[in-house]
DNA sequence: TAGATCAAGCGAACCGGTTCGATAAAACGG
DNA sequence: CCGTTTTATCGAACCGGTTCGCTTGATCTA
């Protein structure tokens, strides 16, 4: 493989100018800077990562640290991955991905060595053991989902009160009195999945001011126990008339569960879900939803992250905390409750 | 961040005994070595990556080439991803993710570079445009998906042909006269993707030798439009007894299109798949189905592509082709046709 | 006790880039 | 026409590791 040099001699001259000749940091006559740029181009020349990292102490990698957590849906964080990359391509930047499951550990291996600019941490947790070693390092770095603390990191996530809010809001405008709100599993709650009460929460006090019930449940993640918990719950709550679903898992069961049941939306039951469109079509799933939109949280995250890398803002510039609000797609499984004809 | 000479100054040591004491690479005395690990540690030494690298040529990084196609079912690609991941990890290596649509620019960018000392692709074609790349490069790759010419590459893949005659004998054995096979969408095929004739072939080939029938047919990849294809297709072949699904979508579909049309498995017609566990558990599919084994197939070629990194092989040992056999899973999907009373 | 062997540590060179300061030649102004 | 500025290039140092060869002093052997 070709090094500088060896450009610097095919084309005459020192390495410093033929290192200014392909960068363009200092000027160089033009005949030169074409000797430079043609002998570069006829040797294969490409600079070498690991001495210009050295060099420049800049990787143009930024670490990516997913963790697969087993009761959390798997397909819903490939949408998060694959926002982070291809932001992080456009920016010119490679990503360097860890599933380590001990993710402090690793996320120090990455910063102490100096492997990347920046850390986008996904999954992050109300009290993430990610989060100290963060702070410690030296590099920036920026989250997806709320942590309790968020001083020293830019974090984004999606407006979950808002977003449990908006739901109960829309189905009580529209008639309902009696709902039913489907969360994950109590143990991601316990391993510091904040989101999940968060929704659940804001969904709570709306119906509490509003007047109205909500019954909140904890679903499993898994099939096919979802599917039966999903109709032991309509057995138990048969004045339901519209259904939440903060469960990725819960939906993809739910249209298997109507039929059987030969229910339809939004005829017999009103549902709304939150999860991503891009889930929605892989799944087919046929029911209005709040849009958890992956792919913008990842973009944002890596955005910022590459503002602050490249220091167009200041390393004690205020870090931010930034809500995505909730969209709602109309897949039209949402109207007045049966007992109501309008 | 300290470095080796912050880590020697303290230990009162040149940089060389430092680096000796801390590899191990030659014989330092007791007091000395005890003395810079101490420095070391009290410092938080850790070596940076660049320096490494430049200095051994070895970046202990694998790239990993994913292209996240539109017409391919996204989940399927994270389960190759995870087993690439994870094996690397093991192995002391992290991993380099590219998704970028064009595969040949980001692997020459990469292995050109040197960011890392071998590379793994998924998703290859029958004609990759990313292996005359990887030949070219001076690290060795290793591929999930077998492509027409092997050679300078190590290939690791489902053994197709195998999978579509198992399918089809399975069914002839029991008693099947009439089968109906589903495949990817035809641009699969178009775009490369050999593997879906190779499958298809071998289940006529088996189907012609036995002298029974298989209707085999392309179908969407997407939601809903595979759902109205198998309603479709089961219309338009009332004697069809049995269902081959090369096609996750279609086999998610399944489920609901047989709700829909009041027939189960494997009473009124026997179904069996071909998609790995881990997809079958996420869609609660009850079918029975050839293990894809996306873990086993990423492992697998992460393995061979250390072992030839670490010259545990040596550079041109022959290069392996290395299919794995068809596993079965039985999920009670599958039995005699119900014309035949046994 | 002289000569050979060996262990332990040091200094220097190297990997392949980037960047700073110096220098020589060219252009400029008075 | 001479001093000053500008322009283009060069050489050297540096980033932070690893590794080779040498030196020194201790141990061993005859």
């Amino acid at each position: 493989m070709a090094t500088i040099g060896d450009v610097a001699r095919a084309a005459g001259v020192a390495r410093s100018t033929a290192s200014y000749a392909l960068s363009g940091r200092r000027a160089v006559s033009n005949e030169v800077r074409e000797r430079v740029q043609q002998a570069a181009h006829e040797l294969g020349y490409a600079p070498n990562a690991g001495a210009r990292a050295l060099a420049t102490s800049q990787t143009m990698v930024i670490g990516l640290l997913a963790q697969f957590l087993p009761d959390e849906f798997a397909p819903a964080m490939l949408q998060y991955i694959q926002g982070v990359a291809n932001t992080a391509r456009d920016a010119g930047y490679d990503i360097l991905l860890s599933s380590d499951p001990d993710g402090p550990k690793a996320l120090k291996r990455i910063t102490d060595s100096r492997m990347v600019d920046g850390v986008v941490l996904l999954n992050v947790a109300e009290y993430d053991d990610r989060l100290p070693v963060l702070r410690a390092a030296s590099q920036p770095g920026a989250l997806v989902g709320l942590p309790g603390d968020c001083t020293g990191v830019d974090v984004f996530d999606l407006d979950f009160e808002e977003s449990g809010r908006t739901m109960v809001e829309h189905l009580h405008t529209l008639g309902h009195r009696e709902l039913l709100l489907v969360s994950q599993p109590e143990h991601v709650i316990e391993r510091g999945g904040a989101y999940v009460w968060r929704l659940q929460n804001a969904a709570l006090e709306t119906a509490a001011a509003r007047g109205i019930t909500v019954h909140a449940v904890y679903g499993s993640s898994a099939q096919p126990e979802i599917g039966r918990e999903l109709h032991a719950l309509l057995d138990a709550h048969p004045n339901v008339t519209g259904l939440l679903l903060n469960n990725e898992a819960a939906a993809a069961a739910l249209p298997t569960v109507l039929h059987e049941r030969n229910l339809s939306t939004p005829g017999d039951l009103s549902v709304i879900g939150r999860y991503s469109d891009e889930f929605a079509r892989t799944f087919s799933l046929p029911f209005s939803s709040i849009e958890s939109a992956p792919d913008r949280l990842g973009r944002m995250a890596v955005r910022q992250l590459v503002r602050r890398i490249e220091e167009r803002v200041s390393v004690d510039a205020p870090h931010v905390v930034r809500f995505v609000a909730p969209d709602l797609v109309d897949r039209g499984s949402i109207a007045a409750p049966p007992s109501l004809p309008n």
